[in-house]
DNA sequence: TCTATATTTAGACATTGTCAAACATTTTTC
DNA sequence: GAAAAATGTTTGACAATGTCTAAATATAGA
């Protein structure tokens, strides 16, 4: 029935109302939030969730690869609910993260890095979001 | 004569003692430093320097092109005496970062983005450096 | 029910970064 | 050249992000 419930129960997670509360909305949008701006909105379906438990149930989420957590903005990570392979454009003028799917992009010569094991890689790209 | 006092001047930069305690240490290096890992380094040469000035010098220094801001930690930016393009891997056990030549990658597809214009873009790599 | 375990919470704390006001220097006026 | 004004620079105080702890609550198992 409730797949969220069922979700999190098969990473081993107990789904309790705050986590229920924070999986429901980070799992309904597509957009890199904060955990600030997470805690905002759920306070609104959930008004006494501490800051601590956003925190905690995010990066529990992390952990159990529910969740990925992007360095993308300046002084704070964000949270992305695509956790495929995927490459992001940074609106410099609006600070907006739109996804790149994995196949638009060709990134070659990583095999000859004789130094690095690379686990996983993308690319970011910076500029202006053409007004459609 | 000292050319870190002409590469300020050239820009329209004044250079005072702290300025010049902070440009002489980022760009005798290399590496990718927080502001606060500046700060704790010009102390010994410059002892009564202000955090903000640190802060404020760094992103002087990077709004006149001189070093290049990077969001590649979490929690904090890191600043980059080398301006040209390039790439970076992070190895994710230490957290250090090594520039990847511009011409060791190839990155393809970019220009059929149709709805962004790309000014610059950068592949971050992130694995293990391997022992040499 | 009783007990052990797991979770939440508020607040303290650490770190990163910004800002308005104090301070210093340069330029203009007389 | 001195005084005043304008401009430039530095700084301590403050804000934002994130972690941690210990006490209170909730849940699960015997
Ligand atoms: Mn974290
Ligand atoms: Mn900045
Ligand atoms: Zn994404
Ligand atoms: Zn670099």
């Amino acid at each position: 029935m409730n797949s969220i419930v069922s979700m999190l129960r098969e990473r081993g997670i107990q789904p309790t109302p705050q986590r229920m509360a924070v999986a429901e909305f980070i799992f309904g949008i597509k957009s890199h939030l904060s955990a600030d701006q997470v805690l905002e909105q759920v306070r609104s379906k959930c008004p006494t969730i501490s800051r601590a438990t956003v925190y905690n149930t995010l990066n529990l989420l992390v952990e159990k690869k529910l969740l990925k957590a992007q360095v993308l903005k300046e002084g704070t990570v964000v949270f992305d609910s695509n956790v495929q392979q995927h490459h992001h454009f940074i609106d410099e003028e609006t600070g907006e993260i739109y996804d790149i799917p994995w196949e638009a992009l060709r990134v070659t010569g990583e095999k000859s890095l004789r130094n690095f094991r690379v686990r996983e890689l993308q690319v970011i790209l910076r500029g202006k979001r053409i007004k459609k």
